[in-house]
DNA sequence: CGTTTACGTAGACTG
DNA sequence: TACGTAAACG
């Protein structure tokens, strides 16, 4: 359809794969981007060149899997070509929830609906289960709140029935069936009673209302003339019809991937989406991008290795042009605190080599992995940001204070009462009950807030005409986002003072709020804002450009020159839980190759020999299985380094190395001596808390943490 | 007396 | 961290 010549500014520096995909036109394209490959990069051209071809920016749809990334995008696109400012960009959730605010009406559901984030599903089973009474008292093997909440969830994403999802990922709690349908169903009655809807129903939501819409349908097809999406790998089934609804009037659906960095299944993305996707769209054009941009050779090598052992269907050949490089290098500490100290040490050197430590990340598989090494990282002063692991609005704080502003949003919303009336002294679950009690015998909705002051419990409790009282203010309108959140804020501080004995630091978080909310139009928007896409704890802005130390689920499509992954020991990383499962075993090995494909130019893997499980005690772990397998040379295996000196009773009393810092001085035991006490008998010493505590394994008693200068330890011989 | 709060112990992933 | 139990509260 473009006969016109392109702007040449546009295409320079693209290979030709990725021009050919760029400048294709209209119709149905599937992009296989290996790691590396100038994935968004291809995006970002083809939505500038689009709009160079004469597009509306409003016209196009770009959706990623975070908002962050979305921004990132279009501002690049706009830096391309300035017209790009108007394109649309967002996850399928934040899509989803636009079109329920604009249009849920067309399927019954009420204009002020709340979102719950996980938290808050959790939360509802826990209600259900109490509610319905069916847990039962001494029963160990009880499914937690959280994996009834996941069971429920994943029924939903793989839209398998609940007996048919117990049977293939939990097979173990298979008895427990009744209970968990008994609080799905529940879960279900509530959300809707309450105008509550979750992650989930985002999606399936609304895609009951485009398919029961064709007006809507069509309309939205006339407005998104070009809809592209990012880590297609990652949709799930219900993403894909999404996709199906919205590009039916026009099929301009270019859909952008990778079958092996699919690390998503988990929670029920299908890798099938990126095979079925030319059979779904007939008349799709497939283009391969090869060319890795990222990576030395060395690198590639062992990642292309890692991956090859995978089962898949579309045949890469990723290479590179970047040439030599060292070798990547296998570490094997002893066991946490060695691979800690030896990471730091590397960081270090990397600087004096330098590196800055903005070019350096720390990769790890699951969030606590990294908990030892910040601690190391911050005795030594050296500055990091973290992705992953429990988010700023995950905070219990955070959730305490955003409740009060989901009450005033939508005041059935009961969930958020309970949290916020428990906070007030003298009231527990079951006064909050009652309370919520007393608001529901109200007339409509409106009528809860004025409700409050006149609770029976008021009388005794003179907290709840406070909070009474500021309710009626939030709910009275004309305040912005900012102002709510302070006035919250200030009713908000004794009660954060009175319950959490390290309130400083959580006050601290709480101070970030008013600027979050500054970002936002209204209440509604700035509740769904934190809700759809938590916003990272931006705190102090360091002084130096920080060390990164993420996830390997946060660090997709990122890249660094100096790459550290850290537990790459089998048993951690694949995880145990996931040795048993074919599937999961599979994805894991994805996940250690997007793990590694993030490097550059240096690669260091960490695989602790050693750790102890709370189930089992300590353990000796071979390397990942993913890197244990490969032909030779393909790493350079590193001797652990003795950083520090072998650990024997007659070195306890040595002076310990200066690069150990003051505060070690007075740790006596190095982690791992075995030790003697003459009541708790033979341990192992675990590590240390404070400057004055140590923590020991005893064989008989388990983990407890003693006073140095009390216990009575001796090494044992 | 029922509730609330304080405490000790078992248990963990990834978003 | 989160839950179950027991003491303390009102």
């Amino acid at each position: 359809m473009n006969l016109f010549e392109p702007k040449p500014s546009l295409l320079d520096g693209l290979n030709e794969a990725q021009r050919y995909a760029v400048t294709l036109g209209d119709g149905p394209i599937l992009v296989i981007a290996g790691a590396g490959t100038g994935k968004t990069r291809t995006l970002v051209h083809r939505v500038a060149w689009l709009v160079e071809q004469g597009v509306p920016a409003q016209a196009i749809l770009l959706l990623t899997f975070t908002r962050r990334a979305a921004q990132e995008m279009l501002s690049r696109a706009h830096e391309l070509h300035p017209d790009c400012a108007g394109v649309q960009g967002g996850t399928f959730h934040s899509l989803g929830h636009r079109l329920l605010r604009a249009h849920g009406g067309l399927i019954g559901l009420a204009a002020h609906f709340t979102v719950l984030d996980p938290a808050d599903v959790q939360q509802m089973v826990r209600g259900a289960l109490d509610e319905l009474g069916l847990k039962p008292k001494g029963d160990r093997r009880f499914p937690k709140n959280r994996t009834i909440a996941d069971i429920i969830s994943k029924s939903r994403n793989l839209e398998l029935g609940l007996e048919e999802t117990l049977e293939l990922h939990y097979p173990h709690l298979l008895p427990y069936l009744d209970q968990v349908a008994a609080v799905a169903r529940h879960f279900e009655q509530t959300k809707r009673a309450q105008h509550l809807i979750d992650y989930d129903d985002l999606l399936f939501l609304t895609e009951k209302l485009l398919r029961e819409n064709r007006g809507l349908r069509q309309e939205l097809g006339r407005r998104w003339r070009h809809i592209l999406v990012d880590e297609y790998q990652d949709t799930n089934a219900v993403q894909a019809r999404l996709l199906e609804l919205l590009a039916e009037g026009h099929r301009n659906l270019m859909v952008v991937g990778d079958d092996a960095q699919s690390i998503y299944a988990f929670r029920g993305a299908r890798l099938q989406n990126i095979f079925e996707f030319p059979s779904r769209f007939p008349g799709t054009r497939l283009v391969k991008l090869e060319q890795n941009y990222r990576s030395t050779q060395p690198i590639l090598d062992l990642s292309n290795q890692v991956i090859a052992r995978a089962i898949r269907r579309y045949e890469k050949n990723l290479f590179t042009e970047l040439g030599e490089g060292p070798r990547p290098e296998l570490f094997r500490p002893r066991e946490q605190k060695d691979q800690s100290r030896q990471v730091v040490r590397r960081i270090r050197r990397l600087k004096d080599q330098g590196a800055r430590l903005s070019e350096i990340a720390v990769l790890f598989r699951a969030g606590r992995d990294s908990f030892d090494l910040e601690t190391e990282l911050r005795a030594e002063g050296i500055p990091f940001v973290k992705y992953g692991g429990i988010r700023f609005v995950e905070l219990a704080h955070v959730k305490d204070l955003m409740a009060h502003l989901r009450v005033v949003a939508n005041p059935a919303d009961f969930l958020s009462w309970q949290r916020l009336l428990m906070l007030l002294p003298g009231i527990g679950p079951k006064g909050a009950q009652a309370v919520i009690g007393h608001l529901v015998q109200a007339h409509g909705p409106g009528g809860y807030l004025e409700r409050l002051a006149s609770a029976p419990q008021a009388k005794r409790i003179g907290e709840l005409k406070e909070l009474a009282a500021l309710l009626e203010r939030l709910a009275g309108g004309g305040l912005t986002p900012v102002e709510m959140v302070e006035e919250v804020l200030e009713y908000y501080q004794p009660i954060c003072t009175r319950t959490y004995d390290d309130y400083p630091r959580r006050l601290k978080d709480l101070e970030e709020l008013p600027a979050l909310a500054a970002q936002s139009e209204g209440l509604v928007e700035f509740l769904a804002d934190t809700v759809l896409d938590p916003p990272d704890s931006e705190g102090a802005p360091p002084q130096e450009e920080p060390l990164t130390l993420s996830t390997v689920h946060s660090a997709k499509g990122k890249e660094w020159p100096h790459l550290i992954i850290l537990w790459a020991s089998d048993g951690r990383f694949p995880a145990f839980p996931t040795l048993e499962d074919d599937e999961a075993l599979e994805e894991e090995r994805r996940l250690m190759y997007v793990a590694l494909t993030r490097a550059g130019r240096s690669l260091a893997i960490y695989a602790p020999r050693e750790h102890y499980f709370e189930a089992g005690g300590w353990r000796r772990l071979p390397p990942s299985r993913f890197l244990d397998e490969l032909p030779q040379g393909l790493m350079e295996y590193k001797q652990s380094e003795q950083v520090f000196p072998v650990p024997s009773p007659s070195a306890a009393a040595a002076p310990a190395p200066a690069s150990r810092g003051s505060h070690t001085q007075k740790r006596p035991y190095p982690v791992g001596t075995l030790v003697e006490h003459p009541s708790f008998g033979d341990g192992k010493v675990m590590g240390y808390k404070g400057a004055d505590k140590i923590i020991v394994h005893f064989t008989r008693f388990g983990l407890k943490i003693l006073l140095l200068r009390l216990a009575k330890l001796r090494p044992k011989t």
